[in-house]
DNA sequence: AAGGGTGTTGAAAG
DNA sequence: GCTTTCAACACCCT
């Protein structure tokens, strides 16, 4: 489900609950959430550590322990639930935490895209998948010079480009439709057309729309909804994302949707006009 | 009622 | 290399 500000959440959320428990085991259900190791390795090297800390970099999920850091990442549908150890096993839970104080954390997937990984504590960015990611919106160094250098010369609509987190971690889907409108960038703009003036305004948007939605607890659309069942809500500030056909809030033509890269794309075709 | 779409990403193919 | 397509999977909505 998550883009930064869900996974943001999730970690406040799952923090405030888990820290200073102690595993007993973890049960696979679906082993094939794990990456890189078997079920009893991975249970029997968690067994005994306890959650010292919940971090998190772009939309990847942190369980700090003693030694090792567990790396989840719920990709589309992945969520967490804490629930006492006689509660029953639901449909697409696939892995049972236990602690030692009698509960247990439920890992909900429904597709299993999600993944986990084990690592030695403070390797977390030498992990397949974190290594070579972009700058966080959130990062000092971050900014429009940032995104610029990561430029170079594509020809890649800024869209797609976006999306692709060697370049900028934690933008989604959502949180790209709803950037380009606040820029008034058409999607398929090759990246190649933009001006130093733009990629100020992408870096300045993408930090003001991540920081409000994490303000609001994310967004909840569809039936999704967050870890442990909190909802965010942000779906209220949404102004193109999912909105197919609704007037525009700032001139009221119809959001258009097509689709760039394969992925659902919504935006004014007024407010967002084609460059280069 | 089959097919397309879904808050993702990595491997394969071009 | 750089970019695009597709597969992993289950469910919902036309």
């Amino acid at each position: 489900m998550p883009e930064l500000p869900e996974v943001e959440t999730i970690r406040a959320t799952l923090s405030e609950h888990l820290v200073g428990k102690t595993f007993v085991k973890a049960e696979f259900i679906y082993p094939k959430i794990l990456k890189n190791s078997d079920p009893e390795t991975f249970s029997a090297a968690i067994s005994g550590q306890t959650i010292r800390q919940m971090g998190r970099y772009g939309k990847y999920l942190f369980f700090i322990l003693d030694r090792n850091t567990l790396i989840s990442h719920l990709r589309m549908e992945g969520k967490f639930y804490l629930k006492p150890i006689d509660a029953v096993l639901e449909k697409h839970e696939h892995v049972v935490f236990h602690f030692t104080d009698g509960e247990t954390l439920r890992y909900h997937d429904t597709r299993k895209f999600g993944t986990m990984e084990l690592v030695p504590r403070g390797c977390e960015r030498e992990a397949k998948g974190l290594c070579g990611m972009g700058l966080e919106p959130f990062d000092e160094s971050f900014g429009g010079p940032y995104l610029q250098s990561m430029a170079k010369t594509s020809i890649r609509p800024v869209k797609s480009w976006l999306l692709d987190q060697t370049v900028i971690s934690g933008l989604g889907n959502i949180y790209v439709n709803e950037v380009l409108f606040r820029c008034r960038l058409h999607p398929e703009t090759p990246v190649r057309a933009l001006e130093t003036e733009d990629f100020a305004r992408l870096a300045e948007a993408s930090r003001a729309v991540l920081s409000k939605a994490i303000e609001l607890g994310g967004t909840t659309i569809r039936t999704y909804y967050s870890s442990l069942g909190v909802t965010g809500r942000f779906q209220n500030e949404l102004n193109v994302h999912d909105k197919k056909g609704e007037p525009c809030p700032l001139c009221a033509t119809p959001i258009a949707k097509i689709q760039v890269g394969g992925r659902g794309t919504y935006y004014c075709p007024h407010c967002q006009p084609k460059k280069g």
